[in-house]
DNA sequence: CAGTGGTCTAGACCACACT
DNA sequence: GTGTGGTCTAGACCACTGC
């Protein structure tokens, strides 16, 4: 961390309570979301980076010029989002999908028996990685367009050696340039981690859409399961910071002994 | 609301901040989470009912003698847990499965097309409404004992026309005393608001194991698809105030044309 | 010990709803 | 206007971490 205050020229937002003229209809903004505002850009390029710590509340009241509490209410839901960590004595970090207990954490499915998590990492095989134009589908799920230069990856999990998920995964190609066969067949852990540590990528949101589906031939043979049998198809949109799309993935979930877990309130 | 400030009888805690002793290990709670608790226990014992609005923060702090701000953080937890909803100029008041934004808040089906919300309410038709002893499996979903009462109610849901959802649902029988065929039939509206209403059982959290399947005979029928269609299985236990299961219902739900939608974070 | 986040308070003022 | 929740501040003190 710096030891120098942060020049003036850090607060670029003249500040808003100075704009008590009786104008006519100013959009009110509380300040502890404007604030929340200004913490996302510095996410968002990457000035703190996933597992950093960003600097203290009272170093950020100063930089923004309010009072520690305000900047407190602004990571209070930054954290609730899950786009920050607090750990108390230390400081405040930037969430990642590198560590043990948030690793994995948008994959859902879980063996029936046992309330443990996911029989440890699953055995990955990468059926395809390659270089190509986006379909419209595509380009329309990533906010891109047709013809745009995207990575596709295919790949199947294994959980004991007994293949449970077949994936099919566009990237928009200019985020991750540089991503090979090679990449993903030597890196172990997490995709999202590595998409993290090499590409700057952090996804911090997805939606998916499920449906039950029956075996194609492809499928029944990646998954050693008989043509027609049911399977659980999950899209997925990711999403990192300021809901820009960054992936789009569509799994087919084999879901014998295996459910996929999920939580309404 | 009583204008009358609450006897110091309504204060059965002893003040926390007392416990200044030395001691070996008082198990550190903060205040505001100790209100929470309080105030989740008027929630649970009916003082304050679903739709109700609860007392204003000050008089709330009036009667745990702590300050608004301390009274303020629960009720923001609990804002944020959905149990209660606030509303600026209004007051908080306790949520509802009874208004129109968060009618069917559980129920996830969504049309593929069309970003908006399931194509107006369910036709709902009933095909079973009878009590009797809970089975092994549905006693242990429940956390009773088998043989309990309990009440077993069957139906299809159908959107313009065509049956989507067939659902077996299980409650205890002594929550739901008086719940037969007709009040179920006369009403309309989501269920859980009808157990709202008429029991005074509010829904606050569920937990969902969601498996594809190929439709039984049963399922085939009832839901006008063919034997072995892949259908999705949706297995739910449904909790009250402080965890305690009150319903467990399994779901097939078709999604040809539709899907479950589910958002990560 | 110093530095960080976590809790609690008290008071001022703003925005909104109702009457 | 009155009463409600919503924002912002300033300061005191507690709890945890690491030197």
């Amino acid at each position: 961390m710096p030891t120098t205050p942060s020049p003036t020229s850090d607060l670029p937002e003249p500040d808003p309570r100075s704009a008590g003229s009786d104008s006519e209809a100013p959009a009110f903004s509380p300040l502890y979301q404007q604030i929340k505002t200004l913490i996302l850009r510095s996410l968002q390029t990457g000035e703190w980076k996933p597992g950093d710590a960003i600097p203290s509340e009272f170093e950020l009241a100063a930089r923004y010029r309010v009072s520690q509490g305000t900047v407190r209410k602004a990571i209070d839901e930054l954290a609730t989002d899950n786009l920050l960590v607090r750990r108390q004595g230390k400081g405040t970090f930037v969430a990642t999908h590198a560590e043990a207990l948030t690793q994995y954490r948008f994959l859902r499915l879980l063996p029936d028996t046992g309330d443990l998590d996911g029989q440890g990492p699953a055995e990955r095989r990468i059926i395809e990685c390659r270089r190509q134009r986006a379909s419209a589908e595509v380009a329309r799920q990533l906010g891109g367009r047709t013809g745009d230069p995207v990575l596709q990856v295919k790949r199947v999990l294994s959980f004991s050696g007994a293949p449970a998920i077949l994936e099919d995964i566009w990237l928009p190609g200019g985020a991750f340039k540089g991503l090979t066969l090679e990449t993903l067949s030597d890196d172990t852990g997490p995709m999202y981690a590595l998409f993290e540590a090499r590409f700057g990528v952090r996804m911090v949101r997805a939606v998916e859409k499920i449906k039950a589906v029956g075996a194609d031939a492809d499928a029944a043979r990646l998954l050693a399961v008989s043509e027609g049998q049911p399977l659980l198809s999950v899209e997925r949109v990711a999403y990192t910071y300021n809901d820009v799309p960054m992936e789009w993935r569509r799994g087919l979930y084999r879901t014998d002994g295996r459910h996929y877990r999920n939580e309404l309130s």
